[in-house]
RNA sequence: GCCCCGGUAGCCUAGCCUGGUGGGGCGGCGGACUUGUAAUCCGCAGGCCGCGGGUUCAAAUCCCGCCCGGGGCUCCA
């Protein structure tokens, strides 16, 4: 059975003309019906029905009544039409099943009608348009299988299954329900995650209160959910991870350039490329233009490709942009502070690769390199689960190298795998972080594509000078930077419900260092001494408020700066400075050169800006109170 | 889109169930204190209790509608 759900202001029919030899015999007053806030149910009864009637009605009702509760009425049209189905079932098999549904949800306490069977109509309909507005369904006997009205690529993204695993480094696939998790409890919530999705939890997630409470990120009520503020200590932090992912891969031989933010509707290889997907877009209208916001740098980069005279040579050749931002518009119910947003900041490269072999050493190179990157901000393979992912094909000619990448991250991982190709890629893996309530994000991630170099018309000259296409590589070596953002976040607020001290890594701390002049006495000492270490450019600044110590102390432990330094007669005298280090909780007594060593030591290799606020403490306003 | 929770001063929060002129803390401002390693004391200012409607002699409180935020579902390039 065929069913096509519409959620309409109301629906009217007029009987016209017989449209079978022997129609339902029907009563003057049938001839005509309205029903006003109603669900309108067309059906077609097929043939497979016959086989088992009662379960097609039993199920067919179940559906209605499971969308009439979604939007909320109770006035139901129950409405014959033939046209859903290519193999129509028996029309009097056809009667009978739809009446008995008019019956059973009749007695169900609906208001119900009925168009009659057998004839041609003339209907009015006046659909709500919103997205539960429209709905089909498939009812067939044996297995009540689903299907709604969404475009064909997810259609065919529910017929693909997914056959799950866990792989060891020693090369053992063994199937995910089989598999021992002791030992690994973070992989099992991870694949737990991933195979279930299903969640319940009703807590605001840390990270969204310590990026608050310290005045990093807040959201910006003046613009669309997802689009969020950025003040001067969380823009710093954001700004060296930007940069700091940037060098990575520039140092690793990409090339950068930048693209626009957004791209034409009509524009041919795109509308390809936009028909897989969902309608995520924000829209821009300009003239009678339309636009879409780019959800990733692919479409600029493989434009500059396509136009590009490419040799076997120049291979692999990798382009990269820092796209500040990519646009995704989710589902309002689906934003989640820094993880999942609809503006973010994306590292995205893209790799040209001659062919499948080539393709593959750039993957492991990439993976590999996503591992450095983040353990740049302070994540080990301790904090974050692996998910490969392939076509079987891609399993059964290269198991050895799967098994590789699982030696290199050294701990089992979670393995999807697909009998047929549905996406454009047949090999992927992520990063995922697995947060404080259990829900994981995706961080770095590199997939081998082997469908858009076609569909941008991308090509290279081999040895003999012919045209070829190349596989293509898309990496993110750290996944969004929000995102990487959140993962620091979540990672200390894991670590203070163990009671430890949060810490920013120290070349992404907003103040490195907080000088505290004991009294007004010593505030000159306290800007020599900040002076100082700014001269070498560590980000350092005095707190000259009139305030108690203590509380000076207090405030700048809440903002978890990694060392603060004290200042009173003592040291002015003996031209040193008393430091309380955050990471072992004690205090030293030392020359400021020694203090700038250790931090010099310790952000070596890492982007620097100054100071994203004033140098006096006293001199900066309260951005959320 | 649907479901749940929330919206009280710049920030956090009590009061709402059981209607009777909104209370505290932080921050801000003024003053005293001049400080030695996680919150000094005193005072002052600051509110269309998200918006609109209804019930009532009386609404932050009860009812209806809307807006905004958070979480969940579905989905996720």
């Amino acid at each position: 059975m065929r069913i096509l759900l519409i959620h309409s202001d109301y629906l009217e029919y007029e009987v016209k003309d017989k449209a079978l030899k022997k129609p339902e015999e029907i009563s003057e007053n049938q001839k005509k019906g309205r029903l006003d806030e109603v669900l309108a149910v067309f059906m077609s009864v097929e043939k497979v029905d016959e086989q088992n009637p009662e379960e097609i009605v039993e199920k067919a009702v179940k559906e209605i009544e499971e969308v009439v509760s979604q939007v909320k009425t109770n006035n139901i049209f129950v409405y014959p039409f033939a046209h859903l189905s290519s193999e129509l079932g028996s029309p009097d098999v056809a009667l009978r099943i739809l009446k008995e549904i008019e019956n059973e949800l009749k007695n169900k306490g609906y208001n119900v009608r009925r168009a009659p069977f057998g004839y041609y109509k003339a209907f009015k309909l006046s659909c709500k348009g919103h997205p539960l507005a429209e709905l089909s369904r498939t009812i067939v006997p044996g297995e009540a299988k689903k299907e709604e009205e969404v475009p064909e690529a997810l259609k065919k993204e529910e017929e693909l299954v997914s056959y799950w695993y866990i792989l060891t480094p020693e090369g053992e696939l063994v199937e995910v329900d089989k598999f021992d998790f002791s030992g690994y409890e973070n992989l099992k919530k991870f694949a737990n995650y991933e195979i279930n999705k299903s969640r319940v939890v009703t807590e605001e997630p840390p990270h969204v209160k310590i990026m608050l409470e310290q005045e990093l990120v807040d959201y910006e009520e003046g613009s669309d959910p997802g689009n969020l503020r950025y003040y001067p200590k969380g823009r710093l932090i954001k700004s060296l991870l930007e940069n700091y992912v940037t060098e990575k891969l520039i140092e690793y031989g990409a090339m950068e350039v930048e693209t626009p933010i957004m791209y034409d509707f009509e524009h041919p290889a795109l509308e390809k490329y936009l028909n897989r997907f969902p309608a995520r877009q924000y829209v821009v209208k300009s003239g009678d233009k339309r636009f879409f916001l780019r959800f990733a740098a692919c479409f600029g980069q493989f434009l500059i490709k396509k136009d590009a005279t490419i040799s076997y040579r120049h291979l692999p050749l990798r382009m990269y942009e820092l796209t500040r931002y990519s646009f995704r518009r989710e589902k309002r119910g689906e934003l989640s502070g820094l993880r999942r947003l609809r503006a973010f900041t994306m590292p995205d490269m893209h790799t040209v690769a001659k062919n499948l072999q080539q393709a593959m050493e750039e993957f492991k190179k990439q993976y590999k390199l996503s591992m450095e990157v983040l353990k740049g901000v302070g994540l080990t393979p301790k904090d974050y689960e692996v998910a490969i992912r392939f076509t079987e094909d891609f399993w059964n000619e290269n198991k050895d190298f799967i098994v590789d990448l699982t030696r290199i991250i050294g701990k089992p991982v979670l393995i999807e795998m697909w009998k047929q190709r549905f996406f454009y890629f047949i090999l992927k893996f992520e990063f995922n972080f697995v947060d404080n309530l259990d829900k994981a994000a995706a961080l770095s991630t590199v997939q081998i594509d082997v469908e858009n170099s076609q569909r941008f018309g991308i090509t290279y000259y081999d040895e003999e000078g012919q045209e070829k296409y190349p596989l293509l590589l898309h990496c993110s070596p750290s996944g969004a930077i929000e995102r990487v953002m959140y993962a620091i976040l979540e990672k200390q607020a894991k670590l203070m419900k163990k009671g430890k001290k949060p810490m920013y890594p120290p070349w992404l701390s907003p103040i490195q260092v907080r000088v505290i002049p004991v009294s007004e006495k010593y505030l000159d000492y306290a800007l020599y001494i900040a002076g100082k270490l700014e001269g070498a450019k560590i980000r350092a600044d005095v707190d000259d408020r009139n305030e108690r110590l203590n509380k000076k102390i207090r405030e700048a432990e809440k903002e978890w700066i990694p060392y603060i330094i004290v200042v009173g007669e003592n040291e002015k005298r003996m031209g040193v400075i008393t430091v309380r280090k955050r990471e072992d909780n004690k205090q030293y007594e030392i020359h400021v050169e020694d203090l700038i060593k250790e931090i010099k030591q310790k952000t070596e290799g890492f982007p620097y800006k100054p100071r994203p606020l004033p140098p006096l403490v006293s001199m900066r306003p309260k951005f959320r109170g």
